[in-house]
DNA sequence: CATGAATGAGAATTCATTCAT
DNA sequence: AATGAATGAATTCTCATTCAT
């Protein structure tokens, strides 16, 4: 029997490892300071000074600055999918798999994350800007549409949700719950705790989509 | 006869209104184009073109680009209070005055409008950069929401809207009905015609918010 | 009669001079640079550092760094066309005119100048770094190429040239020996002056290329 | 028996064989890079990709680029030199000398190999930074020059070439002809064939230089 | 020995802001 | 007041070189 020690295909493994290991690192320091101060405050240099390397580094494992950006959002993304898929794999009634997602995705530990996608969504220059890297986000992006559509459109044949509003309609104002940015201001006043948020605006938006009593 | 060295006021008031319309051409013009392309994409000398203008002249003006981005704001805050004002001192239900401040914000000539500030709150990018200037812009906020507060609280006194419910998240989420962004990529799908979206949208959110029937 | 000091076409015009002239101070440091340590040695700040002006201010007048390059290439390809219409328009033997653009362009005056467009053509990365760019260069050496063939064929004409080797081949040996590049060595050995050297080459080629004797 | 720890000579002749086997392979792909797009062009990473090898490995072989460099020209000259040496051997005239190290140096196969070193010495780039370098490269230049030098010397006390035109001078045409590059655009315009070419150059320099009849 | 990840100096380019005319 | 030329800080990206594994 040959010496089991030898390592083999896991040296390979390892500095693959390590890579991901650092590609992840520089992802990871690079949104913590997009969401706080954006992409265009952001130089490549500051990201580079979080992770506590030097600025040729990020490129050894990003093309460009954009490139890095699109990453950034495509790994939300696929970890949004991945929230969605699981609970929509789950037997419960429409309203309690969208409530699901919602949960998930507000919690804390999730929320940040969220946003990195939205903000380049959110303002003009980062639309156009990021306009033509979109063939790889996109797919995804339809992806998660028609999981949630599926899940809605067997609410409304169930009869729970309405069947006069269009499901786009609701699609939209859904995925608009999911954007804590659009709270962010009520959390930053402190005027309403984070804790109690989250239910009033379930109960807000599945009673406004939810079948009126005859 | 008056002495002809000392100029009466309204040449002085003339100067004036000339130097405001001009202050207000260079407003439009950068209104124009920051929604087009974004603040970071935009430069100064893009926005003294569009109004046929020298680069310096803006300065004369405003004294930053930042602070050209603020009197924007600040004026489409304005307007808006306007709006609101205007419907507030009607004696409809809460609902019709709430669903008429949406519908003329929604007006497409006011939508535009609206966006602007949108984009200065909407990315982190904005808001870090001008939280110091905020001074100016924060008490015409408050105002506002203090007016959308009052109308939201006579519609819970009369019995139109869920007690239950707290009035913060309701302003919250009526702002967001108010950000046309968040249904721009419906609208540029074109799945769904602009004139749809509002009703519907109206009606899950006030549907949603009203009442609940015992 | 109208004041005649009063300024009105000048004003444009001086504006117009002065700009002109920046430009040219700037091709005319450019120039003397790029020829001591060639394109990639040279950055835009040595260049501004040498006129004494900001690195931007460059780029108020060439919109890059390679388009500064075209333009000096440019100036000096008109330079020498110049010279070989003047000297085309002359009625002197083809020869005499051939060895009076020589003569011209040897000129220690010009002789610098000329460099610099061969600098452009003669390495790998320049030629392939401009290759797209030449649509402006191309024509105006296409044209100092007519000229020159002009020349060649009427001495191949009246018997001066023999008529056995190509023009084409004619133009080009031609054109190199306009090369003070080839011959920069030599004068920086110092072992042959520079003012023999002209003689000596012109009589190797006029010989060579002069009709056989029977 | 000798102790095994001791390696014999042809063991260290064989790793030094080696070793030079993979110096000769950098330098041929860094020959064959280098001509295509330049010295700026080219990286480090490209040569090496280019070998297959690591790009630490070629400064294994290699203390710098510039070194990299030079060892290219130097083996260029050198074999420059021995081509000049073999023919000079012979005891034909020397204008069939001259012919002959023309033809050779015009083979296809070697054109290209001597383009480097015009690359080198051609661009005011590579002549400055390389000037510094050039103790290893010049004895070698002299020792070319000199050969050549006696030949045309020969060439002149046997009434082949003419006595009044300095050797220097010849010398330097004569090196001219030997750069393809001068006739790069010529062929490149396809409107001159490469094997025309060089009979007609030929032609036009010996009958330049040769001995006027009386 | 070979590797290739990491470094960081350096270069082109942009643009808000200033200021002489 | 208006202009627009000039400035220079800041940013992205490249690549020769080093060195731990």
């Amino acid at each position: 029997m040959p010496s089991p020690e030898k390592p083999t295909k896991p040296a390979v493994s390892l500095k693959e490892r390590q890579r991901e290991e650092r590609a992840r690192l520089i992802l990871e320091a690079a949104q913590t300071i997009l969401l706080e101060r954006g992409y265009h405050e952001t130089s490549i240099d500051d990201i580079a000074g979080q992770v506590g390397i030097a600025k040729g580094t990020v490129y050894l494992h990003f093309p460009s600055k954009e490139d890095l950006m699109i990453a950034l959002v495509e790994r939300q993304l696929q970890n949004f999918v991945q929230v969605i898929e699981e609970v929509a794999a789950s037997t419960s009634s429409a309203r309690e798999r969208l409530e699901a997602i919602l949960q998930r995705t507000y919690d804390p530990s999730e929320a940040r994350r969220m946003q990195i996608f939205l903000e380049v969504f959110g303002s003009a220059d980062m639309r156009s800007r990021f306009a033509e890297k979109h063939e790889r986000t996109q797919p995804i992006i339809d992806h998660a549409r028609s999981l949630l559509r599926a899940i809605i459109e067997q609410g409304k044949a169930q009869g729970e949700f309405d069947q006069h509003i269009s499901t786009k309609v609701m699609i939209v104002m859904y995925l608009n719950l999911l954007s804590p940015r659009n709270y962010h201001h009520l959390t930053t006043d402190q005027t309403v705790a984070f804790e109690e948020l989250l239910p009033q605006i379930i109960q807000i938006f599945f009673h406004g989509i939810s079948r009126k009593q005859a």
